[in-house]
DNA sequence: CGGTCTATTGACCACTCTCAAAACTCGTGG
DNA sequence: CCACGAGTTTTGAGAGTGGTCAATAGACCG
C-alpha cells in the first residue's frame, strides 16, 4: 500500500511547472519547503470535506482531485478538478471559516500542505505572493461567472460539448488522442451538471455524429469545430 | 441633468461603512482620496461593457449596480448586484484582461474610480490591504460557488423563493417591509436564471399561497420560513 | 392621447429528469 | 479458472418542469 516518493521541493516545481510560490525569494521557498508535510493519496482518498475545518492550503506536486460541493440530496456538483501545480483549500483558509467545497483524490497524487500560519506570514512578507493569489482567486471568479452563465443559459448538449473540449484544453491527450482524465459517466454528469442517463445519451448522440470516440471511459474528440460550434464556443 | 453631490473622501466612508479600503493608513486612504474621481450616475448608465479594457477599480459610495454577464442570444445573465461599500471591477484589472462583466446603475450612485497603478500602488505597499482584497475576492468565489450548485440542481421555484430571502436580507426592507430593490421581472428572471414569464407565474403562485406580497415591483415576504423551506435553504 | 415598455395569462411542446430493467465490467474468492 | 456480486453503463418509457410564442392588459412618458 506504501508507495515511497520524493519529498519534493518548492523550488524544484517552480523549474518544472510554475506555481503560486513563484514569486517568492529562494529563501522564502526554503522555508516553505522546509516546514511543509507532504503525503501521498491513493485514487479515492478524501482530502476533507464541505463543512470541516481545514488547517492549511494544499499544492498539488502529483496527480488530480476533484473538487466538489454536496446539493440538495446528496447529489455532487464538480466545481473543478485540479492537477499539478494547482493549490487548493487557500479559501476557508483566508476568510475563516469551515470548507465550503469536499476534494477527493481522482488519480493517485502527491500533495503537499502548508499550514495557515506560514502561509498568512508569507503573504504578510511578500505582497507579490499576495497579488499572484489575487490573480488567481480572480481568475477562478471569473471561470465561475462563466460558468453560472453556462449552466443558466445553455442547454445540456451544449454544455456537455463545451466541457469535453474545454477538459481536453485542460488535460490534454495521451498516445491515443484520449483526454487524459479519468470520469465516470456520473462525473462527467456532475460536472456539466445533469442527470447521467443524460450524458450517456448525448455522448453517444456525438458518436453516431462522429464528433467523438468512446473507449470505455476514455474519450477523443474527432471533430472539434463542430464541437466548439455545438457548444457556442466562440 | 447635473446634480451636485459631496465628494466623499475614503476615511469617512470607512466609518460609516466598512469599506475595502479599511486597512490602509490614513495616509494612504488620503491619497486614495485625493487621486482618485467620483461621478454622479443616473440609472440606467451602463458604467463599462463586457469585453471592454477598464482602467481602475470602483467603490460605491451611494446607489445600487446591477453586475451581469451577457450569454448566448445577448440574453443577461445577472451576477450580483452591488451597493454601497462594494468595490467592482478589480477583476480585469488584477488579471489585466477585459472585463468579463457588464455594469449598469440601477438605483441612481455615487461611485469612486481609482485608477489602477494606484491600486497596485496599494497593494504593494500594504500587504494586510492585500489580504483583505484575496478575502473578498475569495467571498465571491464562495458565492459563486454555491450558485453553481444551486442552478444546477434546484428548480426555478426552489431557486425563486432562496433569491428572494437573499434579496431581502441583502438590502432590507423599507417602511412598508418592501424588498428595498427595484427590480422588473426579465431581471428577476435574469438572476434566478429563467425565463420572465415562469418568474411571474411563480410569483403570483407565491402570492396565492400566501408567501408573498406584490405592489408593482415591490415584494413584500410574508412567510419567511415557508420560503426557507421551498428555497431548500439550511 | 398615442406609443413604448412591462406585466400577465394561456396554449403548446421540447428538453431533460426519473424510474426501471438489462447488459456489461472488473475484482475477489471459492 | 470460473462464478458471483458490486458498481457502472446503457437503453427504454413516461412524465413534468419550464421554455417559447402570441395575444392582451396595464403602466408610464412625452
Amino acid at each position: 500500500m506504501y508507495k515511497p516518493f520524493e519529498e519534493p521541493l518548492c523550488k524544484d516545481c517552480n523549474t518544472h511547472f510554475k506555481t503560486i510560490f513563484r514569486k517568492l525569494s529562494l529563501e522564502q521557498q526554503d522555508f516553505i519547503s522546509s516546514r511543509k508535510s507532504c503525503a501521498f493519496y491513493k485514487k479515492g482518498t478524501v482530502i476533507y470535506k464541505e463543512g470541516q475545518r481545514t488547517s492549511g492550503i494544499y499544492c498539488i506536486n502529483q496527480g488530480i482531485v476533484k473538487i466538489y460541493k454536496t446539493g440538495v440530496e446528496g447529489k455532487e456538483q464538480i466545481i473543478k478538478f485540479a492537477k499539478c501545480g494547482d493549490v487548493f483549500g487557500y479559501r476557508s483558509i483566508l476568510n475563516g471559516e469551515p470548507a465550503c467545497t469536499s476534494v477527493k483524490v481522482n488519480e493517485d497524487a502527491v500533495i503537499c500542505h502548508v499550514i495557515a500560519s506560514d502561509f498568512y506570514a508569507m503573504l504578510k512578507e511578500n505582497s507579490e505572493f499576495g497579488i499572484d493569489m489575487l490573480q488567481l482567486a480572480c481568475a477562478e471568479l471569473g471561470e465561475a461567472n462563466s460558468y453560472i452563465t453556462d449552466i443558466a443559459q445553455k442547454s445540456v448538449r451544449e454544455r456537455l460539448a463545451e466541457i469535453l473540449v474545454y477538459l481536453k484544453d485542460e488535460f490534454g491527450v495521451d498516445d491515443d488522442k484520449m483526454i487524459k482524465l479519468n470520469l465516470t459517466r456520473e462525473e462527467l454528469a456532475n460536472l456539466v451538471g445533469t442527470a447521467t442517463e443524460s450524458v450517456i445519451r448525448l455522448l453517444s448522440e456525438f458518436k453516431n455524429d462522429g464528433l467523438v470516440e468512446l473507449k470505455g471511459r476514455r474519450i477523443r474528440l474527432i471533430n472539434l469545430d463542430k464541437l466548439n460550434k455545438i457548444g457556442n464556443i466562440y
